[in-house]
DNA sequence: AGAAGGCCCTGCGTGC
DNA sequence: TGCACGCAGGGCCTTC
């Protein structure tokens, strides 16, 4: 999915467009997508302001004039598309599952082919409370989020580092891509089991995260196939990805004398993990 | 309790 | 050119 950095970007690209908006007609196109959505959905937001948005790890809220917040997910090929409501009006778009329209004319549609995000309604003042937020370890870009909170997560932990920091659990918002990354400006090898991660590694792979989120998240978002901003436009992260989907390539670490190995894909936990053996320890 | 694997769904790139 | 297959950024659920 859109990880982090393009949840936020995406979140951005709608406050853009939606803050301060009313809503002036909802529609659904098909009833679900991971789950069914909430009951009235489309009527709870029908007249409604939008008063503003936030972001909890991949997770996107739209808070409503009315008291509810509508929480969103982008599963792994969600997308938000604007446009002008008066752009061919009755043109289907493929996949656009839910789609709101504002007094001032925007068109903002849902659009997830994979059908893996999710919709709900959740009251505003019970956000964090919600079955899929209560859960969430802590934001990586937040002061909270430092070597020792990490540290005490990945305590006991026997699984790799790579698969401790998928898990929302420990930190909120990471995934594949920048998971590879940030192990690989840490140094850090996948492989590594999560509790020994300690001491000096501990250190440097805090801001890695930090860096490599901030980073993306001032480039647009990445964007590989299925990822486009709430705009239209695309984000250019992914022309520095330094280990993603790079296998065979050289790491610009390793010195270019033979013989350099290399980037590395294997597979954990059914997920491909890109990084140098050379400087990943 | 915590970790590994299966599964949901569609689209795209690769190789025959 | 056509088709089968593998793979994809996530996360829930079941099993071990």
């Amino acid at each position: 999915m859109p990880e982090l950095p393009e949840v936020e970007t995406v979140m951005r690209g709608l406050r853009r467009v939606l803050e301060g908006q009313r809503i002036r007609a909802a529609s659904v196109a098909r009833p679900d997508l991971r789950w069914p959505f909430p009951e009235g959905l489309a009527l709870r937001l029908t007249g409604a302001r939008v008063d503003g948005f936030r972001r909890r790890g991949k997770y996107m809220l739209m808070r409503l004039s009315g008291g509810d917040s509508v929480l969103i997910h982008l599963g792994m090929s969600g997308r938000m598309v604007a446009r002008d409501a008066m752009d061919r009006p009755n043109a289907p778009v493929a996949h656009e599952h839910l789609a709101l329209e504002t007094e001032a004319g925007v068109r903002v549609g849902f659009v997830d082919p994979r059908r893996f995000g999710c919709v709900d309604l959740v009251p505003t003042a019970a956000e964090e409370a919600h079955r899929l937020l209560a859960g969430l370890g802590p934001e990586p870009l937040e002061p909270g989020f430092t070597p020792a909170v990490l540290g005490a997560a990945l305590a006991g932990k026997r699984t790799p580092i790579k698969a401790a920091l998928l898990d929302q659990r420990v930190v909120a918002g990471l995934g594949n891509i920048y998971v590879s990354e940030a192990l690989f400006r840490a140094g850090i090898s996948p492989r590594r089991l999560a509790a020994s991660v300690t001491g000096a590694r501990l250190q440097r792979l805090v801001p890695a995260i930090r860096a490599v989120l901030e980073e993306s998240i001032a480039a647009g978002g990445s964007s590989l196939r299925d990822y486009v901003q709430a705009d239209g436009g695309i984000g250019f992260f992914q022309e520095r990805f330094k280990v993603y989907d790079r296998a065979g390539l050289p790491c610009e670490r390793c010195p270019g004398v033979p013989p350099c190995p290399g980037i590395q894909r294997i597979v954990q936990a059914g997920r491909a993990s890109f990084h140098c053996p050379r400087t990943q320890r």
